[in-house]
DNA sequence: CTAAATGCAAACTCTTTGCAGGTAC
DNA sequence: GTACCTGCAAAGAGTTTGCATTTAG
């Protein structure tokens, strides 16, 4: 896999080493293909690699971070969520709050923001970590309908 | 405090009651009168009621939530903070990912990316737990002389 | 009065860390 | 061979929960 060749390089050029397990968590991670909690990668590698432990998937995925590999948003949930960089377009994520599910949406009309915190402010937005909160087409017609929907948790 | 007769009618709707706790709370959210985490609001009634204990706040905070008293919004740290809902004009909150100062900016130059998100998705964004990370002008200056920030942690 | 709320202690979840043994190069 | 890396176990932060007692209305 010509990802796994890249990474090497470059954690040679750091004296840092290509193990097995850094190998099976971006197989993972390219398995997954979309955004993944530290738990959900860990069981995904599990299945192959039994003896493999969780501070070995957070390590990992911290190390996969400084690397640019993947990125990372924080969930509604408090948890991080990660999947690999260069998974498509530039694109950010919405969460809906009441269902969970996440949905991409290319970063094209937030331009004007951008702009305007870079001009206004001097601020670099990082669009890659951008998770933004709202609520999806399906809940919001399930609780036009009537439906309780259950305010997170 | 008309914010408090506010939230007692509220409360007495369904049944809950106005506790000097859940005043306190009130009142600390706001002196503060900025995000907060739960520790912070927890310290500031602490200065007054020493025998307030954490999870009271937590409990208020969730219940001044649901009742839309407070918006909440993730850190970068993985800390939830809150705010009292009408502390000022709609605003979304950008966190330093270097320095974590919050800076505050008028949600007019998002509207393309929220209509844009409710035309193609059906998606409503909820500007309010809107937190987006970047780098801001001090730091963009920092590290561009050549110091090192560490990178979040 | 009595259902709701609090304080306390303990549990729980997600994540990080120290260390002895294992392994890439 | 020697740093780096791993698995294990234990700690740490933030948050939640069960329960007996207190309190608002």
């Amino acid at each position: 896999m010509s990802c796994e060749q890249g990474l090497f390089r470059s954690l040679r050029k750091k004296g840092l080493r290509l193990t097995s397990q850094r190998k099976r968590i971006l197989s993972a991670l390219h398995e997954l293909d979309r955004l993944a909690t530290a738990e959900e990668i860990f069981q995904s590698v599990r299945r192959d690699s039994p003896s493999m432990d969780i501070s070995t998937v957070y390590r990992t995925l911290e190390l996969l971070r400084e690397f640019q590999v993947v990125t990372c948003v924080q969930g509604n949930d408090g948890q991080h969520r990660y999947e690999l960089a260069h998974h498509s377009t530039p694109h950010v994520h919405m969460v809906c709050r009441a269902c969970g599910r996440v949905f991409e949406v290319a970063i094209e009309s937030l331009q004007p923001f951008i702009a305007c915190a870079r001009e206004q402010h001097g601020f670099e937005v990082d669009v890659h970590a951008l998770s933004i909160e709202g609520i999806c087409h399906a809940c919001c017609a399930q609780m036009r309908s009537g439906t309780i929907i259950s305010h997170r948790k």
